[in-house]
This record gives structure tokens, C-alpha cells and sequence, in this order.
DNA sequence: AACCTACACAACCGCAATTAA
DNA sequence: TTTAATTGCGGTTGTGTAGGT
């Protein structure tokens, strides 16, 4: 051996270069999002699908936010959070131009901590306690297993037609109770906490989204006054 | 100044869901 | 209907850096 006080060795994380963001946003601009796993050869890049994608996800695309979290995002996140336990992408649906990828890194890094088992690595998967979330964040837990709703759902917003959502309503029917709640949204509006019923939808398919509301179910929720907690509003139809 | 530790966050990995053939 | 490819998601890891000793 040469050198025992060998330098550093170069970053070997595959950051991505000034360079690599401009052609891959100009790759994006001109073709459209989409067919990742071609980027790379037809843009030159020699990244795979799942970073361009989620390089452009993340960090390229347009009215993506960056700096701090503001106070309201803040309390969003722990009351959604508290709801729905660690569905990023849900929760960062909520909140515009933040990515899930942020806010599982923000909710890891300050607001974690702030709970009283917030260790920030390393959770212990023999701790029972550590039930603090409201749904266990086991990826077989994805499946939906809360049987206690029907949807009966009048509209399905896309994104479809030049991005422009559409003004709807949805309700939903508690077999449990003899009413049907329900309550409309303003597809242009973002889900922000306000004492009005209006909240956005994103991209989220319907019944992924009607799952908080299961979990409404699930734990009690079953009168307006305690959706007023998350900051919505039952309305009458 | 050198070292250590913890933090912040970008990026990767593996799996499941979805879509196309 | 089946299989393969692609996409999306959440968990985890790796790196740079600030602050303390």
C-alpha cells in the first residue's frame, strides 16, 4: 500500500448535476412526463426510469416549493399525519408544491422528534409501543380493510382535460348511522386547513383519499363536530 | 485544528399496484 | 387470462455540514 493516510474518497452518491436537471428538464418540457424508463436512452442521461422520474418528481417540475415549512404546513402534517398515519404522498397532496418525499423527510427529521418515542433512526420493531400513528405504516397494511363505508360517489376527478378539474361532490354513507354525510370540494383549491368544507382531491383516486374518512369510522369519528378537528366542516347537501 | 456526533435531505431500494402486450 | 414492463410509494441509506468538544 501507498498511502496509509489515504484522502477522502469522492462522493460515490450519485448526485444529480446541474447538467443532468437541464437535460432532463428540457427532455420532459419537450415530450411530456412519462415512459421513464426511456428517458434515459433517448435524453442521453445515464440515469435509470426511477431517478429521472423521481428527480423530476421532486425537484424539476414546475411549482414545486422549496424552503421552510410554514407554520400552517407544519400543523397540517401533524394532523394528517395523526389521521393517516405515514402516507406521504396522500399528505404532501395536501399540501401544494411539497412532494412526499419532503414531507416524510421533514416529519422525520423535525416533527418526529417531537413525539415522545421521536427517535429519529432506528424505530425498534420490538417496541409495542410504538403505535403512535393511527395506522401501522406496514406496507401490507396498504390493502384497505375498512369495510364500515360505502362510497356512493357522484364524481371521480381526474386531471384529465387540460389539467382542469371539476367542481363536485361526493358523499359518503355510514351504514352505521341512517344519514348520508356528505360534503363538496373545489377541485382548484388546496386542502388547507380552514374552518370551510372545501379540500382538494389531487391525483389521489377516490377511494385511496376516502380512506382518512374510514378511519374516521374506525376510531369514532362519526359527527361533523370531530372533522372540524382535521379543519373540515360537514355541510348539509 | 482535528475529531466526533447529530442533523438535514437527496437518492436509492424493494415491493405492490397498475398498465400494456 | 396471463405475463412482462412500468410506475408509484414508503422505508432506508449515504453524504455534506454545522456545532460541540
Amino acid at each position: 500500500m501507498e498511502n496509509n493516510r489515504v484522502k477522502k474518497q469522492p462522493p460515490k452518491k450519485n448526485l444529480w448535476k446541474p447538467e443532468e436537471d437541464l437535460i432532463l428538464k428540457k427532455y420532459v418540457e419537450a415530450h411530456g412526463e412519462g415512459n421513464w424508463a426511456t428517458v434515459s436512452q433517448k435524453s442521453g442521461l445515464k440515469r435509470g426510469g426511477k431517478s429521472c422520474r423521481l428527480r423530476w418528481k421532486n425537484y424539476l417540475r414546475p411549482n414545486i416549493k422549496r424552503g421552510r415549512m410554514s407554520q400552517e404546513e407544519e400543523d397540517l402534517i401533524i394532523r394528517m399525519h395523526k389521521l393517516l398515519g405515514n402516507r406521504w404522498s396522500l399528505i404532501a397532496g395536501r399540501l401544494p408544491g411539497r412532494t412526499d418525499n419532503e414531507v416524510k423527510n421533514y416529519w422525520n427529521t423535525h416533527l418526529n422528534k417531537i413525539s415522545p418515542l421521536g427517535k429519529r433512526k432506528h424505530v425498534d420493531s420490538n417496541d409495542q409501543n410504538n403505535t403512535n400513528s393511527t395506522e401501522t405504516t406496514n406496507k401490507k397494511s396498504k390493502i384497505h380493510t375498512y369495510p364500515v363505508i360505502s362510497i356512493d360517489a357522484q364524481k371521480n376527478p381526474t386531471k384529465e382535460s387540460n389539467g382542469k378539474k371539476e367542481e363536485g361532490s361526493t358523499s359518503l354513507l355510514n351504514p352505521l348511522m341512517t344519514d348520508t354525510k356528505s360534503f363538496s370540494y373545489d377541485t382548484e383549491s388546496p386542502f388547507i386547513a380552514t374552518n370551510t368544507s372545501t379540500f382538494f382531491f389531487d391525483d389521489e383516486p377516490l377511494i385511496t383519499y376516502m380512506d382518512s374518512f374510514a378511519l374516521f369510522e374506525g376510531f369514532g369519528y362519526t359527527t361533523g363536530e370531530n372533522y372540524a378537528e382535521l379543519g373540515m366542516q360537514l355541510v348539509s347537501p
